[in-house]
DNA sequence: ATTAAAGCCTAGTGTTGCTAGGTATAACTT
DNA sequence: AAGTTATACCTAGCAACACTAGGCTTTAAT
């Protein structure tokens, strides 16, 4: 449903935080005004996909009262790549405006 | 590089016209300003594909001093998926753009 | 005690669009 | 005349992506 764009939007939704799976799914909803609501067979395999890249770094967290969760944090070129995959979206949006005459 | 949203592209670029594969990158790689430069091992499954889908109609035109051609031209319900790929697309972008806080 | 919610995970699969080839004709160069 | 470039079409095979459809565990609510 993300059409290659999912990476760029788990970097953003992370940002400066450091969230958890479950956490992830539900910012995504939030801000995306309801419209993306991405199942966790989409997200667990792409958190351990950019992990696996050097991109985030997760650790297990035990909070008082709950059950374990593993959080993610942007790593350096995580924050790095978020900015580049934002650019690239500008422009691939763009060019595709163009196209179908929309927004122009 | 299209994301899924080659469909889109390839009906709104034929539009109203009747045009040829060979042409259709031509007129792609003209409207998005370089951006898309899509090669025929993706353009020309896709018009098979979509023909198959009902979206366009093709036949083949000889024009007098050159080879034959092949040109599409979308069908009623092609005209139809346009509209709501046009929409589908500006739903899309907009819900990516309030996750990635770009263009907002 | 049961159910629901929170939380993590994987195997398998369908779609997509790419690479890397092949073929044929027309136009332009040398 | 020969060779190259541009035009024009095509397919098989492949890799990436994100989805479905499951399974597992722990905590909260009924």
């Amino acid at each position: 449903m993300l059409k290659g764009h999912l990476d760029a939007v788990l970097l953003a939704t992370i940002g400066d935080d450091a969230l958890h799976g479950y956490a992830i799914i539900e910012a995504i909803r939030a801000r995306s005004g309801g419209h993306f609501d991405l199942p966790e067979g989409t997200i667990y395999p792409a958190l351990h996909r950019l992990e696996l890249a050097g991109l985030l770094a997760s650790r297990w967290v035990q909070p008082n009262g709950g059950r374990k969760r593993r959080v993610y944090a942007l790593t350096d070129s995580g924050r790095q790549s978020l900015v580049e995959r934002r650019a690239g979206w500008q422009s691939f949006a763009s060019g595709i405006d163009r196209v179908l005459g929309a927004r122009a």
